[in-house]
DNA sequence: TTCTAGTAGTTACTTTTTGTAAGCTAATGA
DNA sequence: TCATTAGCTTACAAAAAGTAACTACTAGAA
């Protein structure tokens, strides 16, 4: 059926799944915990984990765990995911440019 | 809730929705018509239909009408459109370094 | 040893979105 | 009138997302 590039079609399975881009941009920015992401994105508890989880399985994220009290857990990005941020870079420049201050929050629809 | 830049939000809400990418992809290597677009992806017609719509809607892509015997009609990117080439062109190489041939078919589970 | 506080999730349940298949519309020219 | 091209609509099934309450672990206090 698909001829494209099964790389390209596995690599947008990945980075199209919904938040996955918000918690790259986040993660792009330095470490960060997971409830500093649950309060800074507008995603619940429950597909942060899911996401983080894939993200974890792919080798994008890394999940670093400080037994202090009380415990920390940190996740980052491997090599894997820092080299997306070219990725997300052209998409920021590509929103200023392009996306106008008025459709902001605009739903998507069909 | 979010402090993400609106704009980047909106972005990601567009290009990161089911088989934009792939549509994207298929545009930017010259026009193509429903049906082309139908067969070359692994997609219905009915969210073909849906995302054309949306991504016409956005202003990405162009719907032109040919009125020869049968009716032509092409979808071509607009400058808009064709403006995400870096994007897509980021993440084809990024997927060539970093997606091994063994994963392109895994399922990305949670 | 039981209590409480502070993370970091998990579970059970509901709602929304997506996907599929089949049939429908409309225009054209043989 | 019939086949062709291009796409739309409907009805239903499957998957994903959203929500809120609950659990697990640790450590110091009572």
């Amino acid at each position: 059926m698909s001829e494209l590039c099964p790389r390209f079609e596995k690599a947008m399975q990945i980075i199209s799944k919904r938040w996955v881009g918000l918690i790259l941009f986040e993660l792009l920015d330095g470490p960060k915990r997971f409830s500093e992401m649950e309060s800074n994105l507008p995603v619940s508890g429950r597909l942060l984990s899911d996401r983080l989880k894939m993200l974890e399985k792919e080798g994008i994220v890394d999940r670093n765990i400080y037994s202090e009290f009380p415990v920390r857990i940190e996740y980052t990005l491997s090599k894997k995911g820092e080299s997306l941020r070219p990725v997300i870079e052209d998409i920021q420049s590509w929103a200023n440019e392009w996306i106008g201050s008025d459709e902001v929050d605009d739903v998507v629809e069909k």
